[in-house]
DNA sequence: CCTTTCAGTGAACGACTGTGCACTCAAAAC
DNA sequence: GTTTTGAGTGCACAGTCGTTCACTGAAAGG
């Protein structure tokens, strides 16, 4: 490796980051799974061994993306948090900055979509948590909402539940359309709005029991 | 191979069977990219090369297992339709049927759960269209319903979508349950159920624009 | 300036992979 | 009874894999 770079540090964290890059790149054709270290060191330009002086293992990398991922999940959470005060519909709103962080943040969704039921145990049950705490938070807002004293707690949970599920196949199904097919999204986008308006007005029509 | 069954067709029709169990079962633990001719051909007991008499690729035979685990998910739908014309109220019927099945096929439902999102791309078609003829199937069934002169057949869609999106994120759920704790299971339930309920709420409420 | 630290090297290991090819030998076909 | 068919065998091949170990050489620390 010729890192012209400076300090030790730095060139260290650089290849530490190319490594994620280059393992989120393969894990995006294939899955984590079936990602070797070989085929990892040798994108990034290092001996295999080399590996093991940023991570101990694959199963540790494979957590690293999480958490770097689950970074671009929360600044669209804070994105759609800023768009749902100003005053376009917060539904439409929210899906439009769902769509915009999956296409400039498309292998960090991808991965959380796919690794989410097929990564390695450690990995699933780290997304999990993370969507878990999401639905939380999404239920604190709930209840900040204008009628939200009609909502038990439970109710609450269910409702951020069955938002998050939407939103997690919504963002699956931009993932999986091709590229370049803009009407398909536009499909997707007109769905997933339409479901929401949908689960609303059910809410706003419940009647806890 | 000491098979002392009968006629050649017979047996070998057995060792078929026998691959598509050995790799589903193999394939439950990791996943069907991960998943070696080698591994198999030794669990069936059978030499490598000759797993090529029955299948020309990994691929077609992650194929027959999509076959396979759907008609395990037809005959849940068969069962949901069947309970469905009895009077029990038919959404907490229809998630039992699902619970049910889940538990009986389970190995199939968390392949498909798992290969939607994370298999060969063959595979991944090759459900995707599968769960498409289901969102149809359900279309139609809800335009039978008293009421649904109210819906648009585009609204019938995108309530289809919204039920087999909300029902296959529940087998998630009860697949990734751990197998002994049922309170959790009973949990999944609970909230599924409460959900395709604010579900129907908001669909009888709708008005399509 | 001398010493320590440590990211990256390079060879070697044993294990596993998919696939080609010539084979056996019992059931099926004639 | 003879021939054909084809599921399963056994060997061999060239790859890939993760991990070990002793190593180099430049940056950091004293």
């Amino acid at each position: 490796m010729t890192d012209s770079g400076a300090s030790r540090r730095e060139r260290k964290e650089r290849t530490r980051q190319a490594i994620l890059d280059a393992a989120l790149g393969i894990a995006d054709e294939q899955s984590l799974a079936a990602l070797s270290l070989r085929q990892v060191t040798r994108e990034v330009g290092i001996v295999p061994t080399a590996f093991y002086r940023h991570f101990a293992s694959i199963d540790e990398l494979g957590l690293a993306l999480v958490d770097q991922s689950f970074a671009s999940l929360r600044e669209m959470l804070r994105d759609v948090r800023r768009s749902s005060s100003e005053l376009t519909g917060v539904i439409k709103g929210s899906v439009d900055v769902l769509v915009q962080h999956v296409h400039e943040r498309r292998e960090h969704f991808r991965f959380v979509a796919r690794e989410r039921v097929s990564g390695p145990p450690a990995v699933r049950q780290a997304i999990r948590h993370e969507l878990e705490l999401v639905e939380r938070e999404l239920a604190t807002d709930l209840a900040r909402l204008p009628h939200a004293d009609r909502w038990s707690s439970d109710d609450l949970r269910i409702m951020a539940n069955l938002i998050v599920t939407l939103m997690v196949s919504t963002a699956e199904a931009i993932v999986a359309a091709p590229p370049e097919r803009p009407d398909v999204e536009r499909e997707v986008v007109r769905t997933a709005v339409a479901q929401l308006r949908m689960v609303v007005v059910g809410a706003l029509q419940w009647e806890s029991r």
